[in-house]
DNA sequence: ATAATATTTGCATGAATATGCAAATAAAAA
DNA sequence: TTTTTATTTGCATATTCATGCAAATATTAT
C-alpha cells in the first residue's frame, strides 16, 4: 500500500477536479489557466498544484514568468495498477 | 474519476494499515481483533471501520454481538484498475 | 433477570487543512 | 528603471477530523 500521504492528496474536490482537467486536456497548463475553472483565488490553486506534485502526482517546469503543470501519468497509472495487482494477489477472485 | 471521498477514506495512516491488515489476513476480522494491532481506543476503530464501510471499501456482516469486517477486494481492485486504465486512455503512454 | 462482552454513539478537544487577502518574489514589458 | 504580470508565501479564520472517554445499545452467558 502506498504512503497515505498519495491519497490525502487526491482526497480534496478541487484537487481531484485539477488532475481530471489535467486529464481531459491532456497538455501542461499553468496556474492561471488552471484557476479560471474554479471560483477560489488563485493562491488556492497554487497551493493545491503545489499538493500534488509534492506526492509525485504532478511535475511542473518553469517558464518564464508562468509555471507548466501536467500529470505525471505515467507514475500515477502504475501507482494505481500496482495496487490493483496487489490486492488481486492477496485476495484472489475466486 | 471517482467521488473524492473514496480517496479521503484511505488518506488516514490507521484506516490504510486496517486495509493492509485486512489484505493480509485475506479473512473477515472483528472490531476487537482488529483493535488489538492499533494503540487507539476500540472505538475510534469502530469509527475507522465504518468509514471505509461508507465508501464501499469494506462489507460488514454481524455475527452474534461481533461484526465481522472485510474488504470488497472485487470493488476496490475494479475502482483502482478503472482509474488506470483511464488515465491510460486520456494519457496514452508515447 | 442479571451480568458480561462487543460495538456504536454522544460529546469535548486538539490538530490538520482549505480558503481569502495581502505582501513578497520572479520575470517580462514598457 | 519602472511597471505590469504570474506565482508563491505569510497570516488569520472557519471547518473538518482523529482521538479519548463515557454512555447507550445489542447480544450472549450465568
Amino acid at each position: 500500500m502506498p504512503d497515505p500521504r498519495f491519497f490525502k492528496a487526491l482526497s480534496d474536490p478541487t484537487r481531484l477536479r485539477i488532475m481530471a482537467l489535467l486529464a481531459e486536456t491532456g497538455e501542461p497548463m499553468t496556474v492561471s489557466d488552471i484557476a479560471v475553472y474554479f471560483p477560489i483565488d488563485v493562491s488556492v490553486v497554487s497551493r493545491h498544484l503545489a499538493s500534488l506534485r509534492n506526492e509525485g502526482i504532478l511535475t511542473s517546469q518553469k517558464q518564464g514568468k508562468e509555471v507548466l503543470y501536467r500529470m505525471d501519468h505515467h507514475f500515477v497509472s502504475k501507482m494505481f495498477r500496482d495496487i490493483a495487482g496487489a490486492i488481486e494477489i492477496c485476495c484472489p477472485p475466486e
